[in-house]
DNA sequence: TAACAATAGTTGTCTTGACAAGTAAATATT
DNA sequence: AATATTTACTTGTCAAGACAACTATTGTTA
């Protein structure tokens, strides 16, 4: 059937992200949060005041994932959520001190773990890795415009 | 406090991974199994018979997950899982004829798909790219073994 | 303005991943 | 041979992703 798995882009790039959460997810798992909640508590802090729509967003995350990882967040204390004055449908977002002390030291962690993930890595190979995962992505995003008869 | 989120490789791996296992649901969702089951049956085809423990170390899942997935391939008839005679606590596990014809429509579509991925790509970069994954993977899989102090 | 559609979030269900704890069988140790 | 350890698998729990159905609010339009 002359297949091979181990060579199929897109096995290869779901292992490799496996890998590198849970790799990640042990460097930060003793700030009792995990990497896609770090992702959020990120963002918030960039971007606050957000909407949970915003936030959904720029996260690339499903809405109804993105408000039930919020609600643990806002139980740890990371986050609080206020209904909007001008549109009362929505959320806005704000980090808590916790949320700013969090992103203080973690930040210098994020950026030292793909320093690692890139350890032998030239420059250019590093700026190719990126482009091409993002043409990969465009590939992607743009068949779902047109028919997939091509 | 100077971090791009958007050119953080972990990010952006675990973001292309997800849509392109999306998309690769689309495309097979009409045989009625998920990408994560779709690697196992083609898996058991290829290999079979093989224990179960075998096909976690090829698919680099949990033993847990495999046992549940296997469970539900059970279920859908893909998959037999009958106790080892040699070693009574392993299963091995062998496709059904579902299993096969499975295969022999789902392998053209993952050939077709992997194409569509790197759709725009030379040669080189679709090479570049695997061999830049499987770098990065090797970072992640050496770490393990010394310590993170360097 | 009343009916309709669109939007923001929530809730439910299923699948999967990670991880811990458990069982049964095989292997190693004494 | 009896005890301990390791191994293969199972079961339970939580976080998360995908997706459908739902509520409340806002926007549209007839």
């Amino acid at each position: 059937m002359e297949f091979n798995m181990d060579r199929s882009l897109g096995f290869v790039l779901n292992k490799t992200a496996l890998f590198s959460k849970s790799a990640f997810n042990e460097k930060i798992k003793g700030f009792g949060i995990t990497p896609e909640q770090w992702s959020l508590v990120f963002r918030i802090v960039e971007r606050s005041p957000l909407s949970q729509k915003e936030l959904s967003e720029c996260t690339y995350k499903d809405g109804a994932n993105i408000a039930r990882t919020l609600e643990r967040l806002e139980q740890k204390g990371f986050v609080e959520r206020i209904q909007n004055k001008e549109d009362r449908r929505s959320v806005l977002l704000y980090p808590t001190q916790k949320a700013h002390d969090l992103v203080a030291q973690v930040v210098p962690i994020s950026q030292h773990f793909n320093e690692e993930l890139t350890r032998g890595f030239s420059q250019t190979e590093s700026e190719m890795l990126l482009g091409l995962l993002s043409k990969l992505e465009n590939n992607l995003t743009q068949g779902e415009h047109n028919g997939s008869n091509e």
